[in-house]
DNA sequence: TAGTCGTGGCA
DNA sequence: TTGCCAAGACT
């Protein structure tokens, strides 16, 4: 089909004029020059990136890189050391699998990743995006790489009305039919930054856009109203307690289960979160150590799927079971544990 | 298959 | 203040 050969052509030429210089990435110049993508910074980017956006995971990316440069390396390391370097970027689960990962490709693999789409789909926290997307991008396979961008690249290309998340599968039958199987890293490349800095979810740059001549939904005048999708349900309350325990300069933390939300990481002390209110006798009663414990105030945080709301309740005293940090040393928390406790710290009613 | 699973920036 | 959203995977 002419019209595709077309689009192609022009998106890898903007590509190639506008690439965006990320720390994982080849730019297409050198990529040209015949220069290769490191696999383990590939795929540690595209984990990382899971959605989240670059600037979050641009300094974890850094980080990572320069403790643990090769996947052996960082197969070798502690789970407490990741899941502490991987705080405050979420979605934890991704850190736990991105341990199994790399220990699979250091002692299944001879510390080598698989260099095709359905190899690299076996490995842990390797979805359909990632194994697609490394594929690509590391063994310049002709893989189908379809994130949130490409998706809404993809549905204003062909104004698509099928709304998300249902119009999903028919998006990816779409991207499929434009994949440049010449160049297939740069394209998938191309594609995301085409999404990430021109056709952005809200006021696209149309006057910019290489495929504008191409772009059913820029026909209409209002390419802003693609993709469609339905609407998302209301995000409910809850409510918990969270207790600041403190010995001198220490703060006592706990090393949450291995599953569930924030599976593994340390965390205060919390009571159950639930759907009503607690009121502080309440809260006391369900203290982790008997103390003189008094409220400090409260602090709000969203998660994806739900609102806390986490009632501070501070003492001075001991308990068991607990591992005790100091109290300037809370780098390895989640970001709403960090936010009580430098809230329960400095809060001296 | 629909629900679960974080965070911070921004309109 | 609230909702939206950003390179999804897993169960």
């Amino acid at each position: 089909m002419k019209a595709a050969v077309t689009l192609r052509a022009q998106l890898l030429a903007w590509y190639d004029q506008n690439a965006r210089d990320l720390p994982w990435r080849v730019g297409p110049a050198d990529r040209a020059a015949g220069v290769r993508a490191d696999p383990y910074r590939v795929w540690l980017s595209e984990v990382m990136l899971q959605q989240t956006t670059v600037p979050h995971a641009t300094p974890y990316f850094l980080k990572f890189t320069a403790r643990w440069p090769t996947v052996s390396d960082l197969a070798a390391a502690p789970d407490e050391e990741v899941m502490a370097a991987w705080a405050g970027l979420g979605y934890y689960a991704r850190a736990r699998n991105l341990l199994a990962c790399a220990r699979a490709v250091a002692n299944d693999h001879g510390g080598v990743f698989p260099d095709t789409e359905a190899g690299l789909l076996k490995l842990p926290g390797l979805g359909p995006y990632t194994a697609a997307a490394v594929a690509a991008i590391a063994f310049d396979r002709p893989a189908n790489v379809v994130d949130g961008n490409v998706e809404r690249v993809v549905s204003r290309l062909f104004a698509v009305e099928q709304p998300l998340p249902a119009a999903k599968p028919e998006l990816k039958r779409l991207a499929a039919a434009l994949v440049a199987e010449d160049r297939p890293g740069d394209w998938a490349q191309a594609l995301m930054d085409l999404g990430a800095t021109i056709c952005r979810p809200k006021a696209p740059l149309c006057d910019r856009c290489p495929l504008a001549d191409h772009c059913a939904a820029f026909a209409t005048g209002t390419p802003d109203a693609w993709p469609r999708k339905t609407a998302k349900a209301a995000r409910p309350r809850r409510h918990g307690v969270a207790y600041v325990l403190t010995r001198g300069d220490q703060v006592a933390l706990v090393r949450r289960p291995p599953k569930g939300l924030l599976g593994g990481m340390l965390a205060l002390p919390t009571s159950d979160w639930r759907s009503e209110p607690w009121s502080e006798a309440e809260a006391i009663s369900a203290a982790p150590a008997p103390a003189a414990w008094r409220g400090v105030g409260e602090v709000e945080h969203v998660f994806t799927h739900f609102s806390l709301t986490l009632r501070l309740l501070r003492a001075e005293g001991d308990a068991d079971g607990v591992i005790w940090s100091p109290r300037g040393d809370l780098e390895a928390l989640p970001s709403v544990f960090l936010k009580a406790a430098r809230a329960g710290l400095s809060n001296l009613l």
